[in-house]
DNA sequence: CTGATGACTATAG
DNA sequence: CCTATAGCCATCA
């Protein structure tokens, strides 16, 4: 996906602190897609090939993850999750804990998102 | 332009 | 906790 959206998307992940989550709501509104989380959730689908890409940590508003429980990628991405200090209980991520708080200096830094 | 899609979300029961 | 539903919006065929 070579669109002007994806590059702002593509930025606002890739911002996601290690140890931290965000919500795919929260990049959409960051990338300037005001309830956009299904266009984040599209490109992710599509545009795996972008590398050095955290997309693990992208996650769901309610704490659990976008795969079913106990999947390959599921699996894999809880992993990468848990080494960076992230655990979940019962499949789920505390989001009041983990969740990432963009910082006005991270906002100022892009004023068109 | 029209309709379909998606690793979503909020709400209701 | 679960399923069902309507709403969502950029992108693509």
């Amino acid at each position: 996906m070579t669109t002007h959206k994806a590059d702002k998307i593509i930025a606002c992940i890739t911002a996601i602190p290690s140890g931290m989550v965000a919500s795919y709501g929260q990049i959409a509104e960051l990338a300037g897609i005001a309830r956009g989380h299904r266009v984040v959730a599209k490109f992710l689908k599509q545009d795996n090939s972008v590398s050095d890409l955290p997309w693990h940590r992208v996650i769901r508003a309610d704490g659990k993850l976008g795969f079913p429980i106990g999947s390959r990628m599921f699996l894999q991405q809880m992993t990468q999750l848990k080494v960076e200090g992230v655990v979940a209980k019962n499949n789920r991520i505390d989001m009041k804990r983990y969740a990432w708080q963009p910082t006005l200096d991270f906002i100022l830094f892009h004023p068109d998102l």
